[in-house]
DNA sequence: TTGGAATGTCAACGAGGCTGACTTATCCTC
DNA sequence: GAGGATAAGTCAGCCTCGTTGACATTCCAA
């Protein structure tokens, strides 16, 4: 409980009414978020399922399907539907690990790497827009709220990915 | 306040690497935000579209088919389906228009209003608990960037809906 | 008074979730 | 080196919730 020092807003800021007002601000954000990226899948008759995968295995080249499954919170039939039509179509490949060759390591293709790059910049183009306009403290408290607002695992997930060790590299190259 | 103190961070919180957090942190909030209203919706066999609608009928109680559409951004058909949905379980009755009677204005029953309430009491819980974490000041930044990153109709609608005229009531009473 | 606009409904299709059952390949332990 | 555990992939079938298309009803303005 906050105490006297930071006065009305104090009060204000968990009523009923402004909970439901940052409900709401989730959901209408959420849909301008996807909005951008949703129109570029679009043209390449993918949808956003395939924009998650893609934007992991570019943040983290070679990671396994396993953890990605972790990472997106599906079954491992729905992703596979996803990553067998990117692996089609040529924007990622599955390499055989070579410590465990029960393990697959994705990478993007140079088309992969590129339709992602489309793909996020659009989407950070619109969250660079949002950042500037709200300012650099108004960043940090929207960050703060949105990791309290994860579930515990998924947080854990969040930050683990930071900075994390090198994986398997590309080996037909 | 953010004044030379901050200094290193205003010329950090645009980097690519900070924009892709901020992305990543959107996209694990959303699954934690949805995650406990989902739970309760699948006791009941309903979605998280019932659920939208539901939010939507509960904080304007009255209001027509079209503006719901508008506030949800789907078709009129997709609406439709789960529209009738709810009104067979018994928890929205829509209402013929007294001006205009091509309208349909909706209100939740007694047994739709209890369901809302449970469905936003739990997703208010994470958002308060959320809040509480961060504390006031990440709050009013949390709300700067999510307005920031609607689509602007969106925020129109938003801002709008917050302190609206009374609405047509029910009739059948 | 009639034709266009607004509103709402019905039908059918597709993406992408899900469960369940199973195979294959590989690893690791005993 | 046999046998269980693990990683990945597959087939089948289901459900939700998006979509488009066609159509009915109601209102209002020419």
């Amino acid at each position: 409980m906050p105490d006297r020092a930071t006065g009305g807003q104090a009060l204000l800021f968990l009523t009923d009414e402004q909970l439901r007002r940052g409900i709401e601000a989730m959901f209408f954000a959420y849909r301008g978020f996807t909005a951008d990226p949703d129109r570029i899948l679009a043209e390449r008759d993918l949808g956003r399922a395939h924009h998650r995968a893609l934007h992991f295995v570019a943040r983290s080249p070679g990671l396994t399907v396993g953890r990605l499954l972790l990472l997106l919170g599906v079954t491992k039939q729905s992703l596979n539907r996803v990553l067998r039509r990117l692996v089609q179509d040529g924007l990622v490949e599955a390499q055989v690990g070579r410590e465990d060759r029960r393990e697959r390591h994705l990478h993007l293709t140079e088309a992969g790497a590129a339709l992602e790059r489309a793909l996020s910049d659009a989407q950070r183009e619109r969250m660079r827009a949002a950042f500037r306009a709200a300012g650099p403290a108004a960043v940090q408290g929207f960050r703060q709220v949105l990791e309290a607002m994860m579930d515990p695992e998924l947080r854990r997930l969040f930050e683990e990915e930071r900075d994390r060790p090198a994986r398997e590299g590309r080996t037909g190259r």
